[in-house]
Parts: structure tokens; C-alpha cells; sequence
DNA sequence: TTTAATATTAACTCAATGTTAACCCACCAT
DNA sequence: ATGGTGGGTTAACATTGAGTTAATATTAAA
């Protein structure tokens, strides 16, 4: 299984050290931030799962951080959990009002926050998980094919992954940059043209008509009608 | 195939009434149940596969529930998802230690409750039983041996456990780390071809049809058609 | 109409896997 | 002990096909 990506945010880079370590002994793939600003950039090319966040920070604090990364769709089911002082009460209402799923209060307790982490995140990935389905088209990790109206239809790896992508989120435009960092990842470098021979050849095995090109934008899988 | 059993428990009935008519109609035989007590009395006589509780309850609470009906060995692999309002996020910890699977948070979304349940079930269904035995294979562990078309082929080991690994999903793709980790063992550690040499050799023994290498991904086994 | 973005095709590259044979070692019989 | 036997591993090399690229054609937006 794919290891779950986890944002962390927070000014005091002690903290982000600590947590990081950890976190990453536990198997997470994780990144780092030390303000809302940077988080949102992060944020924006990670594509991480979870997000955890100090609510006070400099330049950008965690509440508006929150609000600008609810506005990217990409991002519209990651979760974000704030890290919060005790009894800063008020932030709590307005954080929930930003869209956050969670609340952490400092002082940390590693065992508190990585069995929450866990809970969270398994509600995400059964989430996650059904978004592989549609009505004509299911996608099966477990057996690595994609079963197109009661037909199993085997596709390499690169394929597949793009195609879950993409529908993932129907109707949703996926640019390059966002394909290329969720299939390939960030690190590794290819060129353009890479992607539309793999979306030719998805289009080959599935029809054409599942997945549409929105010149200038990128793709996205549409569900046909019958 | 059975149709999947359902209790759900809240103890607002307007609730319970909405998501039974719902269940039923997706073909779920649904019952219900309006408190902890309640619901541990019809768990016990229906056995359900799948519980959907409200965790805030009069009489019993979800969580002491739970936990009552965890020592129920019949309802052993019974999925239990708790019914939570956002942001409680004590009862998540409670419930996850009480030995729930899921939350599913209010308000309640359908489509996105209907999906989840969906997946749920699917899982535990796949996880129900580990297959020894296919249409021309059968696997006999205490005379360390394999029935193949009523021919019996007797197996080294490893080999023994890595066909048998394969075949316990048939169609399932098992990555080498999944492989490694179980008929090897996650601290010993073997060079990368010694996995193919013993897929080879299998291979040889029982014929290549019946497994299939998924490329960058791993190996699976297929049952062939005469 | 113009042009940048994408489609298409085929050739090529390279990492993943297949294959073979040699080697090590535990176990067993002599 | 000695030597044989066979499972398990490894190393060296071969093969394959997924993935990439390059070259060219086509398309849709301005």
C-alpha cells in the first residue's frame, strides 16, 4: 500500500523535527512548513492526505491557511487537523468554520496523536477508496485491474495509476504538474509528451470517451451515459 | 450471493427510519435498534454484519456497547462503524480502543454513507476466507503437498508457502515486500532475485498459466479455464 | 489564420524480471 | 568423520516490455 503523506506545519522547528522523525518511522511519507504561506504551496504540490497545523503561526496563521487550501479542489477531502494550545477556545470555532476535521492540543502526547492520526486516517482512506467507482467503471487495487461494465481490463502500472487518478475525481480537470507529482512524483523529471502517450494508450483500452482533454488545462475522466 | 445484514442503532427513530427505508431498498436486510441494550439483544439473535451505531445514547452508550458486543465470539468479525458528530474527537479515541472499524461523522451524507458501507463490506467479505482450494488446485497442509487435476506434486517449503501465499487470493496481486514479509519474514533478509528463482521453479512444477507476473507491481495467481 | 497545445506513431532505452548454473549448508546415511 | 543429497541462495547474464522520447501530424483557442 501506497504510505499515507502528511503535512506538517508549525513556526518552532523543534517541533517539526520531532514530529517528522517520528512520523516517519511510522512509515509516513512526510513534508514540512514553517507557515501558512509555505503550507499552502506545499500543500498544492504534495498532495498529502493530512494535514497538521499550528494554529499560531507568522506570516499566514493556520485559520486562513486552512480557508485558501479548502479552495483547491485537489485538496478538498485532504484532512486538516490544527495543533492547538489548551484552552485556546475561540480558535476551535473558527478553525471548524475554516473546514478543519480535528483539533490536537499542545502538549503533544505522541501516543494521543499518533492513534489519532491513525483514526483519521483510515476514515480518509475508506473514503479515498470509493472514489474508485463509478457506474460503468470500477477500479480494483487489490487486483491490480480495472473492471469496465462486468469486463476486467489489466493495465500496467503506470496506467493504472493514472487512470485511478483521474477518477478519483470525475469531471474533474487534473493539470500536468498535479499528474506528474501524484504518478510520478515530485523528484523525477519526464517530458510532456510521456503523459498524452499514456492517456493515448488508456484511451485505446477504455474508449475515448472517458477521458477528455481540456486544452491548456489538462484532463479529466467524464462518466458516460449509456 | 446473501444479502449483507445490517443493524443500525440511534436513538432518534426519525434517523433510523430514513437510513432503514434507504438500506432495504439497496437490497441490505436492515434491523434496528434504539439504545446500546436494545442492540446488543437483536445483535446476538441477528448477527449482523455490519453495526452502525450512534455513539450518545440513553441507557447504554455506543462505546460500552461496542465493547459488550466484542466478547461475543459469533459477532467476532462483525464490522462496527460508530455514527459521530464532527469534532468529537474523545469519543474517536474511546471508540477505536472499544474496537470500532470506522466513524462515519453527521450529518449524514448518503451517498457518501452508502459507498462506505459498500466498501466495508466488500473487505471484510475479501477478508473473511483465506482460499486453499480452486477449481484444479487444492492445497493439503498437513501432508505438505499440492492436488493439481488429482496429481499430487510435492513442494520444497518455501515454495510450498510462496503457492500457497499466491493462492490464498486467487487473482490478488502480492507486491515482493508482501511476499518477503510472509513466507519470509520482515527481519530476514533475502537478495531480490531469489523471489523469482522460487516463482520460477513453480512455475516449472505446476505451469506458467498460473501465475502471472503484474510488472513493477508483483505476482498473482490465476485459475485457468480448461 | 495563426500557433501553441495535444495526438499519434514508431523507435529506443532501461529497469524489472527471467534464466541458468554454481555455490553453500544442513541433514542424513554410511 | 565422510560423502551424498537437495533445498535455498546468489551471481552473472539474457530477455522482456513498460516507459520514454523524438519526429511529425492534427487540433482547438485566440
Amino acid at each position: 500500500m501506497k504510505s499515507s503523506k502528511i503535512l506538517l506545519v508549525d513556526d518552532e522547528e523543534d517541533i517539526l523535527d520531532l514530529l517528522e522523525y517520528n512520523l516517519s518511522k511510522e512509515g509516513y511519507t512526510v513534508k514540512t512548513a514553517l507557515n501558512g504561506k509555505q503550507a499552502i504551496e506545499v500543500a498544492n504540490e504534495f498532495l498529502p492526505d493530512l494535514i497538521i497545523m499550528d494554529v499560531m503561526m507568522p506570516e499566514m496563521d493556520g485559520i486562513e491557511a486552512c480557508g485558501e487550501i479548502r479552495k483547491n479542489k485537489l485538496l478538498a477531502n485532504t484532512i486538516i487537523t490544527f495543533l492547538t494550545a489548551r484552552g485556546e477556545d475561540y480558535s476551535q470555532i473558527a478553525g471548524y468554520d475554516a473546514g478543519a476535521d480535528d483539533y490536537i492540543t499542545k502538549p503533544i502526547k505522541p501516543k494521543v496523536l499518533f492513534s489519532k492520526i491513525k483514526g483519521l486516517l483510515r476514515r480518509a482512506s475508506v473514503e479515498a477508496e470509493l472514489v474508485e467507482e463509478t457506474a460503468t467503471m470500477r477500479i480494483d487495487r487489490e487486483k491490480y485491474i480495472v473492471i469496465q461494465k462486468g469486463v476486467e481490463i489489466s493495465l500496467p502500472k503506470k496506467e493504472f495509476e493514472l487512470l485511478a487518478l483521474l477518477m478519483s475525481r470525475p469531471n474533474n480537470v487534473f493539470t500536468r504538474e498535479k499528474i506528474f507529482a501524484s504518478v510520478w512524483g515530485d523528484d523525477i523529471v519526464v517530458g510532456d509528451r510521456t503523459i498524452d502517450v499514456h492517456i493515448r494508450k488508456l484511451r485505446e483500452k477504455i474508449g475515448d470517451e472517458y477521458i477528455k482533454t481540456v486544452k491548456g488545462v489538462g484532463y479529466k475522466f467524464v462518466e458516460v451515459e449509456d
